[in-house]
DNA sequence: TAAAAATACTCCATAGGTATTTTAT
DNA sequence: ATAAAATACCTATGGAGTATTTTTA
């Protein structure tokens, strides 16, 4: 389980298209696919139902969408504090 | 910035142990200060110093600390959900 | 000089891109 | 037939292990 991953789930939970998740995630569908099975795969669980109209979340995928992004959120903390905290070099 | 990461990095502060830390997780010394180099090189922040005694928190590790364990208790949080909601296949 | 971290190196697994195929509407 | 996701294939990078070196108390 990794941030890339959970931005990942989260922007398909948003967009509600892996295509269009993957381009405003600056990469390939297929490599975002990948993303998505790899944390299905960890999880053992279906997170989105998927066909030629797009990903809706399953039940299980949205009872972890709000824990997703709270992870992300803390990251996005630690990063500012990092960010706040650079050193010269 | 990942989970594996995160996990060596609250691992060390607890352990104030490079080599401690490393056993306790289950993997080598040079890995974890490896990850611990990445997780810093990601941050442009130096999260602990060590010498010859171990390794000690930083202003900056100790400021990300508390963050850094609940962002993996949100983890925690989803494999338990996921865990417990696990298909037949 | 002893103990802890860092580096060097080697190897395999992972992650991404492009091209293509599959599937459902 | 079209549009979206999945798969195949290739390559590059990352991550781990063992052995070794560096550093400082």
């Amino acid at each position: 389980m990794n941030e890339r991953e959970l931005r990942a789930f989260v922007r398909i939970a948003e967009t509600g298209r892996m295509d269009v998740a993957a381009k405003t995630l600056g990469y390939s569908q297929p490599a975002l696919s990948y993303q998505l099975k790899r944390l299905e795969r960890e999880l053992r669980t279906r997170l989105f139902e998927r066909d030629s109209l797009g990903a809706r979340l399953t039940a299980e995928g949205q009872s972890i969408l709000p824990s997703a992004r709270a992870a992300l959120a803390l990251l996005d903390g630690i990063r500012a504090v990092a960010r706040g905290s650079e050193r010269v070099c």
